[in-house]
DNA sequence: TTATCTATATAATCTGTTTATATATTATAA
DNA sequence: TTATAATATATAAACAGATTATATAGATAA
């Protein structure tokens, strides 16, 4: 069974962010890479991937274009700013700080 | 400065059950000490602690009684249930899974 | 006596996720 | 050849947890 959506909450953005640092891709692509790593514990909807899109759009985090497929349907790509690659930095640090104390905060500090 | 609120949205649940499952406690000290864990990171509002208390509650994972000290500011303190300690223990299961993924999916698997 | 700390409470608002729905092309199985 | 599944994007409405703002009140320190 997925966890809930909120645990994901806070990290959809940089996810995405993270994804698209590697390569420019496009949304049906990174839903299935985000369920695939989640080992089925992570379920994402297709909606929260194309709404966190145009926020991002509008935030300037990545920008974006259609494919030239001349057949199959079609694809929008993204790619990542330089905004959004700065964001992804901040946002690189903040988990490595924050998954230190969640696990401090849920598991208990070790006590000797 | 702070993380965003939605990083530890789906966690103040778990972590109000694991601090209750230490001892009883009351709002005041619950937010103080998920503050002073935070080292700075973390700022939970005192109004996220008293809607979550109402939530855990209706959900059976916690019970209440006021403290019965004669002077000073009334004090509610709250228990942990069974109901609430075995979520606690799933959720503490769960946390340990979700927080590789969620390294896979921020900081990016391992590659060689 | 004024300010700060301790302590609880809730209505209204905000915001990211889900649900539901719509549209359209391509590939495959019956 | 026809139905179905997979691929692919999009958005309005509903949902839910967190924040903001506000209210109340006793204790303590300047």
């Amino acid at each position: 069974m997925a966890v809930s959506s909120d645990v994901l909450r806070g990290h959809t953005e940089t996810i995405i962010l993270r994804i698209l640092s590697a390569k420019d891709s496009y949304g049906y692509e990174i839903t299935k890479e985000i369920i695939e790593a989640g080992e089925g514990l992570i379920d994402v909807k297709d909606a929260t991937i194309y709404t966190a899109f145009r926020r991002m759009e509008t935030d300037g985090l990545i920008t974006t274009y259609w494919g030239d497929g001349t057949f199959g349907a079609r694809r929008k790509y993204y790619s990542i700013t330089k905004a959004g690659s700065k964001l992804y930095n901040d946002r690189l640090v903040e988990w490595k700080q924050i998954s230190r104390l969640l696990n401090n905060l849920i598991i208990g500090p070790i006590v000797n």
